[in-house]
DNA sequence: GTCTATATACAGATAGAC
DNA sequence: GTCTATCTGTATATAGAC
């Protein structure tokens, strides 16, 4: 079937985000698909292997997003709403972005899916720099796209992190309510 | 030994707030002190007899940590870049807050783990209402005292989470920048 | 308090049949 | 592509000697 790994790669994505790569085991996915571990070491010779896929198809459907937030007609204050929107909908599950989850846990990553999680962020904090520049008039803060990028997108990752252990979702919240108080208020 | 106790804890929690609560293991710690993992099972009868010693001890530092910032004079300024140190001093240590860390891992927690868990996080955020609640007029944001803790601390903790990815301290400067401008410039 | 020895379960990974 | 079977290593945890 052609659809086994896109199921083996759903499954992994969806547990990785609850409890972290280094729980996911490949006799757990198979038992979830219904196809045994052996068969999962076809699709993915090694856990290092999976973890590269994920990272990478997370990533790519990221940043899918972020291009359609920034073609999108409106102005910054929208577009950075629709920036936080996607954390939202991350938290609503009790997840973790898979890459704040991985962060985590990069002390048990090879070098190549190391960089693959370091490319995630910087990537993503560029996205933003762009987007700010490209709407500086906007905002009245007098920081700098890079010091606004890289506070807001840890800030994030931060409050996904906390608020799934409070069990609320505050930190997001208050968030969202400085940044914009901060930019546009 | 009285302190064989002390120097599994010790390196349990560096072993943790650098791989994760799930990475560790009792045979690891064991060869790591000189001893048998059975002699570990001595100390704590079950892992997460471990897990509770080891956020119990980091959060009672941590917070003696704060009560020193409080105590000391000083205005508001000083006494929130003091707080930004005690991160600032993990990051340089490849290392997270031990507490974010086991946020990753919260669904690996017992009932009792979690709650001593988000105690920790809401202790540290109240200590910050209380103290920007004390120094209030020192302040020119408009956001309430419970907006700018959860903040503050939650963009903290996603600092780090980044910051050792991408392996320098950007995030954690930013942060810091982005909060010394918004409640002090 | 630490040891040896062991129970039981699970991990990643591979060989070879079909 | 999936299977059975297995290898090798590791995990948490316990029993009982010293």
């Amino acid at each position: 079937m052609k659809g086994i790994r896109e199921k083996l790669e759903k499954y992994a994505l969806g547990s990785v985000q609850t409890s972290g790569f280094k729980a996911l085991s490949f006799r757990k996915m198979a038992t979830e698909i219904g196809i045994k571990s052996s068969s999962v070491h076809y699709h993915f010779p090694e856990k290092s292997h999976l973890a590269k896929a994920l990272i990478e198809r997370y990533s790519a459907e990221f940043f899918q997003a972020l291009d359609a937030i920034a073609e999108k007609p409106g102005g910054l204050e929208e577009k950075i709403i629709d920036f936080f929107t996607i954390f939202e909908e991350v938290i609503k599950e009790n997840k973790l972005c898979l890459c704040g989850m991985m962060a985590a846990e990069v002390e048990l990553l090879n070098d190549e899916n190391r960089q693959l999680l370091a490319d995630y962020f910087t990537k993503t904090e560029q996205w933003l720099v762009d987007l700010i520049t490209q709407h500086q008039s906007e905002i009245k803060s007098s920081l700098s796209a890079q010091v606004l990028a890289k506070s807001l997108l840890s800030s994030l990752e931060g409050a996904l992190l906390l608020d799934r252990v409070v069990n609320d979702n505050q930190r997001l919240t208050a968030q969202k309510e400085l940044f914009v108080s901060m930019l546009f208020a």
